[in-house]
DNA sequence: CTATCTGCAAATAATTTGCATGTAC
DNA sequence: GTACATGCAAATTATTTGCAGATAG
């Protein structure tokens, strides 16, 4: 009991998550769904909900946009760019005097998301072009 | 044209924004519409959306939740109790060297959301008594 | 006055869920 | 064979929006 099957819509899934970027169920649900039209709405969105449970992805809540799905397991902040709107990753220096800091405030920390606002490489070369 | 006008209701959704701890838009109208019946709920997103864009207030993102509203406006981050719940306020030492690597990375920051996991203080009280 | 706001109710849109059928193991 | 998974379509739920009447300045 209990045991979670391996089935060819799991493996669509996930193949078609790490061939997007940071995508929305809807938008994994949407690539999955052209190239094999019967896999449902439905399956798609339970398959990456069980994938979060299971903590083979990472379910990304970022501000003004609907929940996201990120392939990558190494921990990371995500920044959004204010010019095109894209998500891309943020690899931090370690978190140590931050925890410390929030220690003192009484609050334990055993994980985090960060977004950050700014302007990503691509965009930045263009502006200052 | 453009002026923003100052409403009973404007101020209603403020000041039950300043008495509840984080809460989602339907939090905020369910208190105001308690109070004063009339008020309806597309007001009160349609106030809520609108002090978010006026800088009056902050809309917060967090995992596995709607969107929150806070009324500090002092750049801090967020914890969310694994044990109640609860979002607490955690205030950060500068982000100066987060800022330099993530410029190394190519990604100017200028603008930050941080959700940590952990255990508030109360919680970590009561486990350990 | 008149541009902005509000109330209401209908429209969106993401996500979830019930149930009969399919299929991994 | 059987428990878990899927497809479908309906249900939920947060949020948005159109429009006619109310009101702030």
């Amino acid at each position: 009991m209990g045991a979670v099957r391996n089935t060819r819509q799991k493996q669509m899934v996930y193949d078609a998550l790490t061939r997007l970027d940071h995508p929305t169920a809807t938008e994994v649900y949407e690539r999955v769904h052209s190239e094999h039209p019967t896999v449902s709405r439905g399956t798609v969105f339970r398959v990456l909900g069980g994938f979060a449970a299971g903590g083979q992805v990472r379910r990304v809540t970022l501000a003004d946009s609907d929940t996201r799905y990120d392939h990558t397991l190494e921990p990371h902040a995500h920044g959004r760019c204010r010019v095109c709107g894209r998500v891309c990753d943020v690899f931090l220096p370690d978190f140590s005097a931050i925890a410390q800091t929030a220690r003192s405030n009484g609050f334990r920390i055993d994980g985090c998301e960060v977004e950050f606002y700014g302007v990503c490489a691509d965009c930045s070369q263009k502006t200052n072009a």
